[in-house]
RNA sequence: GCGAAAGUGGCGGAAUUGGCAGACGCGCCAGACUUAGGAUCUGGUCCCGCAAGGGGUGGGGGUUCGAGUCCCCCCUUUCGCACCA
């Protein structure tokens, strides 16, 4: 009788109708309340993976949901396009980048249709066209002008296998975060630095706003940022007097101090060298331990190294003598490169003093009055100074505050705040990648490209050989050029972008993404921002999100934008996994949308998305497992399919108002309420759309069961009808495609996505009798049948009687009985 | 080592504020139907027990009439940070 579900006939449909209507286009409407969702941009790899379904399922179903709540809705996508893997390909086929790019973007623009996402392609952005890159070299122009964009010789983390700088963020254990077996080396190379450092205490302070973001992001952005504040003192090294500054979180454990560490990279150790009777032992000893630093970072050895210096400095406070060594654990990168060891309190100190024989005295001991043991391990925490000269007696808080005062009134050192956080080094010696708007002049130095003469093109004639520095050195076009200052000849830069810059301020664009005068429409941010929810992998939680945060302050200062957060709402969805690993060809667990679209449907494929796992959580795919959103869909066509002819002209409208519900209606409107209930609340709250499925499946299954009593007429059409649209429009939001073939066939001419959400009626969702459990101390006993508005006496009544409770009740004193309305009734009898 | 999250049937998971543990689905078992399908439908399925009943949410203790949920101790897993002075 009626045609099998058939998924890829529907679908197809639907996607041409939604396209031809363009259902999902946005237009700024001030007399609208609007609705920003979010999805992280794609990297063009070639094919969409499941991790990327997962995240545009989540975004997809949202973007519906405020659709029909009639907000005006911006849903928008584009492709992060820049990036080595195009430029890898490129050398090995020896083809452009450029041709990867566009025909992986086109290939996965046609898998994203495919699955019947809610975009507006019209709004679409590619980071690697010149429309979108040259507002990079603007951006970076703009903080030239500012010193937040420099130039400085550095070490940097230099993975050889992209033959690339990488930046801190991008270093993972010691590796390229691409290449998780390739070891980073360090190189010294003169780079381009964003200085976010500028920007750590706002970075910090501006969380205050972002209440709807989960916490351990935060909290990951606060470590990364690791703001500490202390105090720097100079020592003063013997014989040649030269200040020796240190920083340290704990001057009040000053007098602890038995030795002064140098990092074996710190500048003073040079010197130190030339002026030594033993400058060769000396100078072996810094490269020993030079090594052995680089060596623990990379091999997670926490070993201890150091070497004494044959040198001396003067700790200021306590006029006392220490020696100065050499230790493998001293960065360089933080603070100043030299600390105070003082290893009665502090672990790592207690440690090195202990392995090479200093001495441990303590300075600190508990307030409370109890002593403490330092022969083992150092006492870390604050308390009461002894042994302190002056300031014995005092609280740590106490001497830290006074101490760090003394400092400065003498001159000898001040209080400061240090951070983690570094400079964000962008430059790549690339190809595939913004160019960075520099030309070197040998009479003016390094000048800024003029920004009339932007965008600064990538030359497309290049050789790809994968060997040396960037593609762009060997193209002597690029390169030459004329100094914009002195007009003598100048060369340009030739390395490109960290793409992390492209992905920072993209959702920017998406609200006039061709506007060519500026890099932002003023006027259409102010319409659409902030936005109320992004949706992505919790791996970006501190590169992107970071990045993304430091722009949107910078775009601030410049004008371009007058808020400090550009994101209310984040959600960081969980990884696709398959067989408890993270889904990998070289593991072989990759499943592919494709396919998977191909046999069951897009529908079907993100039904289980949402069905599988609540969305925060891993999702461990499960061949078997997808077979029952598969099945349910086939019930959920022929549930309703089996009686659209007859119920096509009932006017679902007129029914339940009109005359009394019998039974059997008032069963079904109430499991009807009941889920709709539910998931509006899920929707508008912890997003659990497993359970919204879950419920969904449970509603066609009431209707299931009560088909024979439809059939003799115990239901009404109008009845009947009513329940039906509204597990159709709510599965709407998930299985798109097939509620509006199901919406259509039930005689509706527009799309589900046109119709408002329906609001739940509480009086039909509610039970008119309740069952309630009965404990008797503390078992459970037995259940007995009650009205809702039943009084706690008339509870009572009916459970002690109960046949099943009064035996164990019989013969036995009641102390107690808690009545908990609605839930349950507990006895408690002796 | 520090920080965070989690641990529930054979599996994915449900139980939002302490109140019927295991919803929904997979798998499995039994049956029906058949034009033998990538079917579909019906019933069953936490464990022990014929039953009455008993046990059960990583382990141990506690609070409570009542604990998967709260408190203390321990174990395991995952993630993040990892010599940041």
């Amino acid at each position: 009788m009626d045609a099998q579900y058939d998924p890829q006939q529907i679908e197809l449909k639907w996607q041409k109708r939604w396209e031809e209507a363009h259902l999902f286009d946005a237009d700024p409407d001030p007399s609208r309340q609007k609705y920003y969702v979010l999805e992280m941009l794609p990297y063009p790899s070639g094919d969409i993976h499941m991790g990327h379904v997962r995240n545009y399922t989540l975004g997809d179903a949202l973007a519906r949901y405020k659709w029909m709540r009639g907000f005006n809705v911006l849903h928008p996508i584009g492709w992060d396009a820049f990036g080595l893997p195009a430029e890898n390909a490129a050398i090995k086929h020896q083809r452009h980048p450029s041709e990867f790019t566009f025909s992986f973007i086109d290939r996965m623009r046609g898998q994203l249709k495919r699955l019947g996402f809610s975009y507006d392609w019209q709004r679409e952005i590619a980071t690697c066209v010149p429309e979108y890159y040259r507002w990079n070299q603007w951006f970076f122009l703009r903080m030239y002008e500012r010193g937040l964009a420099y130039r400085k010789k550095s070490r940097v983390n230099w993975c050889p296998q992209c033959e690339t700088v990488l930046a801190n963020e991008q270093v993972v254990d010691g590796c390229c975060w691409r290449h998780e077996d390739t070891r980073v080396i360090e190189r010294e190379l003169e780079q381009w630095f964003l200085r976010i450092t500028a920007y750590a205490e706002r970075l910090l302070d501006d969380m205050k706003e972002l209440v709807r973001w989960p916490e351990r992001v935060l909290t990951m952005q606060q470590n990364w940022i690791g703001k500490s504040e202390g105090t720097f003192v100079d020592f003063t090294l013997e014989g040649s007097g030269e200040p020796i500054r240190v920083f340290t979180t704990r001057v009040d454990t000053i007098f602890g101090c038995s030795a002064l560490l140098l990092a074996p990279g710190h500048p003073l150790v040079e010197r130190l060298i030339a002026s030594s009777p033993s400058s060769q032992e000396l100078r072996a000893d810094v490269e020993r331990i030079k090594t052995s630093a680089v060596e623990a970072r990379a091999e997670m050895n926490l070993e201890k190294q150091g070497a004494f210096t044959g040198f001396a400095a003067r700790n200021p406070y306590s006029g006392e003598k220490v020696p100065v060594w050499l230790a493998n654990f001293v960065l360089m990168e933080y603070g100043t490169g030299a600390v105070m060891a003082v290893p009665a309190h502090d672990q790592r100190d207690f440690e090195f003093c202990k392995q090479y024989g200093l001495p441990i005295p303590q300075v600190i001991a508990p307030s409370d009055g109890e002593s403490a043991d330092v022969t083992n391990a150092a006492f870390v925490e604050h308390g009461t100074l002894v042994n302190s000269g002056p300031y014995t007696g005092l609280t740590s808080e106490e001497a830290i505050d006074q101490m760090t005062r003394e400092a400065e009134a003498k001159g000898f050192g001040k209080g400061t705040v240090q951070y983690r956080i570094r400079d964000w080094g962008i430059s790549r010696q690339r190809y595939w990648g913004t160019p960075i708007p520099i030309v070197y002049c040998e009479k003016c130095g390094a000048v800024p490209v003029p920004e009339s003469d932007l965008p600064v093109v990538l030359p497309a004639n290049v050789k790809f050989t994968g060997r040396g520095a960037s593609p762009l050195a060997e193209v002597a076009e690029f390169v030459s050029t004329q100094c914009p200052k002195c007009g003598g000849p100048a060369r340009r830069e030739t390395d490109t972008m960290d793409t992390f810059v492209d992905s920072s301020w993209y959702f920017y664009r998406y609200t006039d993404p061709k506007i060519s005068t500026a890099p932002v429409n003023l006027s259409a941010v102010q319409y659409w921002f902030p936005v109320d929810q992004y949706i992505g992998g919790i791996e970006h939680a501190i590169l992107h999100l970071i990045y993304m945060r430091f722009f949107t302050k910078v775009m601030q200062d410049i004008r371009l934008v007058d808020f400090r957060e550009p994101v209310a709402r984040l959600f960081p969805q969980g990884m696709v996994i398959k067989d408890g690993a993270k889904m990998s060809k070289s593991k072989g667990n990759v499943v592919d949308p494709n396919q998977m679209c191909e046999r069951y449907g897009a529908d079907t494929v993100r039904l289980y998305m949402l069905f599988a796992a609540p969305a925060e959580r891993d999702l461990d795919w499960s061949d078997a497992g997808i077979e029952g959103p598969a099945r349910f869909l086939g019930r959920f066509h022929r549930l309703v399919m089996s009686h659209a002819g007859r119920l096509k002209s009932v006017n679902s409208a007129s029914g339940s108002g009109s005359s009394p519900l019998n039974s059997a209606e008032r069963r079904l409107l109430r499991k009807t309420h009941q889920t709709l209930q539910h998931v509006t609340e899920d929707l508008e709250g912890r997003w659990h759309f497993n359970t919204d499925v879950a419920m969904m499946m449970e509603l066609a299954n009431e209707l299931g069961d009560l088909e024979a009593v439809v059939e003799t007429g115990g239901i009404r059409p109008e009845v009947h009808k009513k329940s039906l649209e509204y597990l159709v429009l709510m599965m709407s939001l998930f299985t798109p495609h097939l509620a509006d073939e199901l919406w259509e066939a039930l005689g509706h001419h527009e799309p589900a996505l046109r119709a408002p959400w329906p609001d739940y009626d509480a009086a039909l969702a509610a039970e008119e009798e309740i069952e309630l459990p009965v404990q008797v101390n503390g078992k459970l006993r037995g259940r007995i049948r009650v009205a809702p508005e039943a009084s706690e006496e008339e509870i009572r009544k009916t459970a002690e009687s109960d046949e099943k409770v009064a035996p164990h009740v019989d013969g036995k004193r009641v102390v107690k009985v808690i009545v908990v309305p609605g839930k349950l009734v507990s006895i408690v009898a002796k």
